[in-house]
DNA sequence: TGACTACTACGTACGCTGTACTTAGTGAGG
DNA sequence: CCTCACTAAGTACAGCGTACGTAGTAGTCA
């Protein structure tokens, strides 16, 4: 994290084929798809790069001629996620476009669980990343706003959308890999909870406990904090 | 990820004393206080069981005594850095109360950069969360709404500014970390830019490009998040 | 009091990681 | 044809989390 000197360049900034000597055997869509299957199969921890080699069939180190550093292995990874975004001609309302947005990268993310972790510096100014950008400015067209503000709403529903399915995909978790039933699981927390509540240090989770204890719909949840963002850069106000 | 069976339990449910067998050592406080100095001083990558156990001046593997996995470490660490929040008798404006707290967890972060990326599991029930999350009820408690709107708005404002400070350090870590300056980091991401720009494939980026250059203020991007935030929730809408 | 036993402490060892370095082979440009 | 940038791959190293086994310690109970 410290002492990095040597080559600080973006993978996208280097072409993928220079034209001299003999020609590569993978493409970078070969490596981004092995490590793609890898990590949708067994999760994000088990893509190391020998994994990916072995995946590809090629030595480990030969994989240093496409991929300088493990982290443009994850950008091109996140790169080939986001090309399944599906583009479409916007309607003219910038809201409902902006929704269908979000819920089709919500989509994305839970069809690529490992995709939130990697999202975390944001722009890469990956191609994809770039067609998408330009796909939301777009969809943003009949907002009547300076561009900084339309970049603005996209970052926040970006972060909103990553944010909001992390912690769903946590819970998911949490509920599939843990020996205990749901049930059990939610006793115990309960159990715990109800310990240092019961202290009376907490009056108000307290009663933010007794008010509500039914199961919590997470895509209830999701539609209505996008919903609050959005209006947030209504026109109107 | 996928294989655990054996210990599942969170750590704050195991008490930190038995009262059986020669007393420990070290608190779970040192632990921690170990583990955050040398994530302060030399990032969370160099936060290694035996990295801690050296500082604490035990063996490696002594460690495991207290701390039964390396996420637990990790527990501890953001358990500590909670401890810091400022806890202060509310005002009765709930706006201008969460901005606080929003701002001070903000700052938090800066003091702490390796925090953001420990904080997705979200809510970890700790004793320093348990004692922030009551806080924060509090300060809502003017707002007139169920405490499930409540909680949802202290989640929403929680993933805010994770998402923005973690943009913040990336951005600071680029400037930092890099051999160059900052005017050729941009020069270099214009060119990089400009060349995909050229194509005319992206209309709408080369106009947003072309309609502010100047840098920007990531302070004011965070407020004014906030406030279209905190807009989604006032109850005269 | 002595025996028991839960607990602390810690060294060794294993399988895994990212990747620096080295060597050999290949094929297009001058 | 020669040259040299490039691909391919093997070896090696330092570091990681942690399973396991052993030795010592101190509260508890007969």
């Amino acid at each position: 994290m410290a002492g990095r000197a040597a080559e600080p360049e973006v993978i996208w900034a280097r072409p993928e084929r220079t034209g001299r000597g003999p020609r590569p055997a993978y493409t970078r869509a070969d490596i981004a798809a092995a490590a793609v299957r890898i990590a949708d199969a067994e999760g994000l921890d088990a893509v190391s790069m020998r994994r990916v080699a072995a995946e590809l069939g090629c030595g480990t180190m030969s994989l240093y001629n496409y991929v300088p550093r493990k982290e443009d292995l994850y950008e091109l990874m996140v790169d080939a996620a986001g090309g399944e975004h599906e583009l479409w001609e916007p309607g003219g309302d910038w809201r409902a476009d902006m929704l269908r947005v979000a819920h089709q990268s919500r989509a994305l993310m839970h069809r690529h669980p490992w995709l939130p972790r990697l999202m975390s510096p944001v722009y890469g100014f990956s191609p994809n990343a770039l067609r998408y950008l330009e796909h939301c400015l777009a969809c943003l067209d009949p907002l009547p706003a300076p561009y900084g503000t339309k970049l603005e709403l996209i970052a926040m529903l970006n972060g909103i959308v990553t944010t909001y399915v992390t912690n769903e995909l946590a819970t998911a978790e949490r509920t599939r890999s843990l020996p205990w039933s749901q049930e059990q699981e939610n006793a115990m927390r309960i159990a715990y909870l109800g310990g240092r509540i019961a202290t009376g240090e907490y009056p108000r989770m307290a009663a933010a406990f007794a008010q509500d204890a039914g199961p919590i719909d997470l895509e209830a949840v999701f539609e209505r904090a996008l919903g609050r963002m959005l209006d947030g850069f209504e026109p109107r106000r």
